[in-house]
DNA sequence: GTATCTGCAAATCCTTTGCAAGTCA
DNA sequence: TGACTTGCAAAGGATTTGCAGATAC
């Protein structure tokens, strides 16, 4: 309902896929100087409770955000390069049937960062040896 | 090779699956009183280094630690209770295959802290409404 | 004896919070 | 008006770092 939300909104809404607050924060700083970071990290906290936005933790630290109307997906965390890749939500629905058969555990795998070595880094990884088998 | 760190490495390995940083410190302090925090964390970035220990990060800030001599597992980490339930390794192998082929990405899964809602939570979850399908 | 390790304290980073002032309907 | 939202600045927690002194071998 103010302007700072609506910057807000649309920073996440324009991402491609994911957004941490850190980049919303310059976003958003960009075209509205005066706004502050708690008021990203309250708008978000806002939009999360909203169900409007989906924050998903990638390891690291890493938090990043992503609007809900845009379809779920995963996200494959490269441990070298730090690149995300993402993996559509089909691909672990087999996973998710198990726990729950299994373990009766509800997996929210919107929330899932898988760490790893991507293509590129274990084809550079020639030069250093390789981590895990 | 110093008292200090013995005291780390066997809070560690006595450790029945995982254990955090803070565990382990408050833990090494109760034999030890002037052992630092920092000692902890560059004793433990040593082990992990010396691949004796693996970190996993089960997002939301936790942290922990784990032998890598005890064999690897998994965890399921309950948004509700905050319980983690350990996944033998097996589960997820047909997980790890099929990003290798489809991906050419060479998942870390002993790394993996998979969110969601553990069977006691959903039980009691009469109350509130479930929140993800 | 010398390179390494430790404790301490201060510094980060990211996120949260208290509070008084500002804003929306 | 009256509740809700903001900015600011300070607090937090977890982890890291610089440095001088202490320790291991």
């Amino acid at each position: 309902m103010t302007p700072q939300r609506l910057m807000i909104v649309e920073a996440v809404e324009n991402s491609t896929n994911h957004i941490g607050a850190d980049e919303i924060y310059s976003e958003v700083v960009a075209k509205y100087p005066n706004v502050n970071v708690s008021t990203v990290y309250r708008t978000l906290e806002l939009l999360e409770q909203l169900g409007l936005v989906t924050k998903t933790d990638l390891g690291g630290g890493r938090v990043v955000y992503h609007p809900v109307d845009k379809g779920h997906h995963h996200h494959l965390v490269c441990k070298e390069c730090g690149a995300t890749i993402d993996l559509d939500e089909s691909v672990l629905s087999s996973l998710k049937d198990s726990l729950l058969r299994q373990y009766q555990f509800v997996a929210d795998l919107r929330h899932l960062g898988i760490q790893g070595v991507c293509v590129n880094c274990r084809q550079h990884a020639s030069q250093k040896p390789a981590e895990s088998k």
